[in-house]
DNA sequence: TCGTTCTGTAACGTTCCGTTACCATTTTTT
DNA sequence: AAAAAATGGTAACGGAACGTTACAGAACGA
């Protein structure tokens, strides 16, 4: 079982440093396609799948920053951002925005190359998802991650929106862990939480009024005061 | 019960930058202790248990990405590497070395803030193993310290409150033995105990009238005058 | 483009828990 | 032994954390 090489999404208004990027990455073993704005973008996302976009801040349009908003509201794809040089407040609003590394323009191949594995890595040991989908069963449930699709105990379909689903999900690959909401945004989002960020409190009300028997008195996601949240059921593996 | 605040050690050679960063992250909440070398670190490591170590790259004698391997072969404690700026080869290697992230120098303290959050969360969350799923039996009552969640002896669920749990749990843990205020504070919430503390006695008074035959006449959690309180029924594992 | 669905923010009600106060009981002092 | 102090139980109150709803902007599909 061979796992092809990460698939790696550029995007910059730059044709030149577009393609010089694209290349010097496929030389390195990477896949790489381009996009120059974000329309295009949103093309080549909706034609294939991504593993980490490097994203220019600065674009005719719409800028780096709004895209980068977009991409975290629709799941923890890994980020790397391209800065001009010496715009410090930019790097931290980016950060707290959910980039996930930056480089300051111009920049050396030879680092972004770095960058790009090094980010590669961390999501990788964050998000132990193995290739093949896996199925996951805890009390009565069956949470496919593959197909993205919860089943209850007779078998029917819950439907669940994106952001309930990768939020059960971040719970199920954790049994048993009490998470705080900042962990939960990181796995969710990939993003940092504000300081009166109530959107994890919402998403899991949602969420326990489609699977809790009894939404009123939990019992499968547990509240700890102060700390988080919690599955407090057992979690296991589920035939294919 | 409750996990103290995450301990960070600093390790660099410049004394200003050790001390103010050891300021800086323990007025956000951290401990933070320091080394001026590879030698002050690792009796530090010897010492105490720490969750994420800050470490200059360019240091007299031992440098840090010698340190960096050391490290990593110890064990998977998460880095953030200092590196001076325009070090670019430095940091190249130092990234591909397995440092989690790193920071150019001079750095904006927000940003390392930033950083060591993010790093924490991740490692945190990605952690393997889940610590200890115990259930503890004692009385007729069955703790499931995962879950968190009380059975009486009949298996109906006791609604405990988070804080109510902590305490029973702390006193599970430690079966017949006297616990002072001080201690339970402790375990329960980390915190110490001003002059005119009594929220312990308010929430055990709590817990006792939810698991108490008799709350005026308390046989499962005593109190000893002047010393504190001790659970007084055996505890033993339960099976799963 | 329009209509639908999703999701974060704001607002409000509820529950939790630390503080304070008051009382009963025990211990110490006079 | 009476008075005073110390100790602990618990009711009551208020601030803070949490649950839930309503709404508006964003994303999505047609």
């Amino acid at each position: 079982m061979n796992e092809p090489s990460p698939h790696i999404l550029i995007v910059d208004d730059d044709r030149e440093i577009r393609d010089l990027t694209a290349r010097f990455l496929r030389k390195h073993g990477f896949r790489a396609s381009t996009a120059a704005n974000g329309r295009e973008m949103d093309s080549q996302l909706a034609g294939g799948r991504f593993d980490l976009i490097v994203l220019d801040l600065m674009m005719p349009g719409e800028d780096g920053l709004s895209i980068c908003r977009r991409l975290r509201s629709r799941g923890p794809i890994p980020i790397v951002m391209l800065t001009a040089l010496g715009e410090e407040t930019d790097r931290i609003v980016g950060l707290e925005m959910g980039a996930d590394d930056y480089l300051p323009k111009p920049f050396n191949p030879r680092e972004l190359l770095a960058r790009v594995k090094a980010v590669l890595r961390r999501s990788d040991a964050a998000a132990p998802e193995t290739p093949a989908g896996r199925k996951l069963a805890f009390s009565g449930f069956t949470l496919d991650l593959a197909a993205r699709e919860l089943r209850d105990r007779e078998g029917s379909p819950v439907a669940l929106t994106a952001g309930e689903f990768n939020l059960l999900a971040a719970f199920a690959e954790r049994p048993r862990r009490v998470l705080n909401r900042d962990q939960l945004l990181d796995l969710t989002h990939g993003r940092e939480a504000g300081p009166f960020d109530r959107s994890i409190d919402v998403q899991l009300s949602r969420l326990r009024r489609k699977i809790e028997a009894d939404p009123g008195a939990p019992a499968l996601i547990k509240t700890v005061r102060g700390g988080g949240y919690v599955l407090a059921a057992e979690v296991s593996a589920a035939p294919p």
